[in-house]
DNA sequence: AACTCGGGGAT
DNA sequence: ATCCCAGAGTT
């Protein structure tokens, strides 16, 4: 047997069952591709099952507004997936009524969807033959046939379609796709494979040579930057507070946030209060400033750490557009601040 | 080609 | 701590 029957034969033994297999209509399939970009099956699955009851069809989720969107996907992270994912729906629900792009060449058009993604909407969608490549491809062809090209190199995508398709068989490209990227996700795992019991374990090139765990090749080293945000939980004296949308380029676009004060360093009580009484409360009386966390959180995003301090701020008086604790959590907020609306 | 964009689980 | 997850868009 080749490798591609072997592989098959492994999938059709050992695959989950996953709510987006039991389908050939390209929305939920679309739906869990974008969900799925740089995310487990274990974390996207919930968001899966709230999106498709949510919006059951593309209409629905067109019709939407980009805030409850948003509101569904808290949570999940990379928020420019939801926002393209909304801005497709709408293309697709009013422009081309409701109808897919039928091949890989037109869905990858679509804001949102790459190379990746264009080509599993085709195979599994409509039987055609492209090969996808994830991360999981990476690390199972790396490793069976021993390649030491670089991932990170842009030529390196290349290389591994051009191989995938060579495995492909055309009369299944939908099967073999799910399958190598199951086959990535649940037996030649990143760390520690179990290699004894794997199929494949007298034709893995990697596994001859014992070079299992040096490949794939990644140079990557991503550098991280500190930044320390405090933010001004204000109550007046009808328990409203205030919260603004982020509308600036970077991280968290388009979810909402308390009042923020950015600073080089960790900064302490007297620091802060002086802010808060010269900047953005000299109308209303201060009535009392509290530390809520002696100890910042640290947020970690995977570029940046996130020190984060709470600060609650007592006026006097009614503040202008404050909002009560119910409104306040119908909202889309970066989880880090969700969190700490539900811990008060 | 390099950088940016989240959050969480496994090791 | 470090790696990486059914990657894509921007610079």
């Amino acid at each position: 047997m080749n490798f591609s029957n072997v592989l098959i034969k492994w999938y059709l033994q050992n695959k989950r069952d996953l709510p987006w297999r039991n389908t050939t209509n390209p929305y939920p399939i679309w739906l869990s591709e974008i969900m799925l970009q740089q995310t487990r099956v274990a974390q996207g699955m919930p968001y899966f099952l709230s999106f498709t009851t949510a919006f059951p069809t593309v209409f629905d989720l067109a019709t939407a507004n980009e805030e409850e969107v948003l509101k569904l996907w808290q949570g999940l992270g990379y928020y420019s997936r939801a926002r393209n994912l909304h801005k497709t729906a709408q293309y697709i629900a009013f422009d081309l009524a409701g109808i897919f792009p039928g091949n890989y060449s037109d869905l990858l058009k679509l804001k949102g969807v790459g190379e990746y993604t264009a080509a599993a909407i085709a195979s599994f969608s409509y039987n055609e033959a492209v090969p996808v490549v994830d991360g999981n491809v990476f690390r199972v062809l790396s490793r069976y046939f021993d390649i030491e090209t670089d991932i990170v190199q842009a030529s390196a995508k290349k290389e591994f379609a051009a191989l995938a398709f060579e495995l492909m068989p055309k009369d299944n490209p939908a099967t073999f796709n799910q399958a190598i990227m199951e086959f990535g996700a649940l037996q030649c795992v990143p760390k520690s494979p179990n290699c004894s019991i794997c199929v494949f374990n007298e034709s893995c090139a990697a596994l001859q040579k014992k070079k299992v765990d040096q490949l794939p090749v990644k140079s990557k080293k991503l550098k991280v930057r500190n930044r320390y945000f405090n933010y001004l939980v204000v109550a007046d004296e009808k328990e409203n507070t205030i919260i603004q949308k982020r509308t600036a380029k970077g991280i968290w676009h388009n979810l909402y946030e308390f009042p923020l004060i950015e600073t080089e360093k960790e900064e302490n009580f007297d620091f802060i209060s002086e802010q808060i009484q010269t900047d953005y409360f000299m109308d209303n009386n201060v009535i009392s400033i509290l530390e809520d966390n002696d100890k910042s959180i640290i947020h970690k995003l995977s570029h940046q750490h996130l020190h984060i301090k709470f600060w609650k701020v007592n006026l006097n008086g009614s503040i202008e557009n404050g909002i009560n604790n119910s409104v306040l959590r119908t909202f889309p907020f970066p989880i880090v601040i969700y969190n700490f609306i539900e811990k008060e």
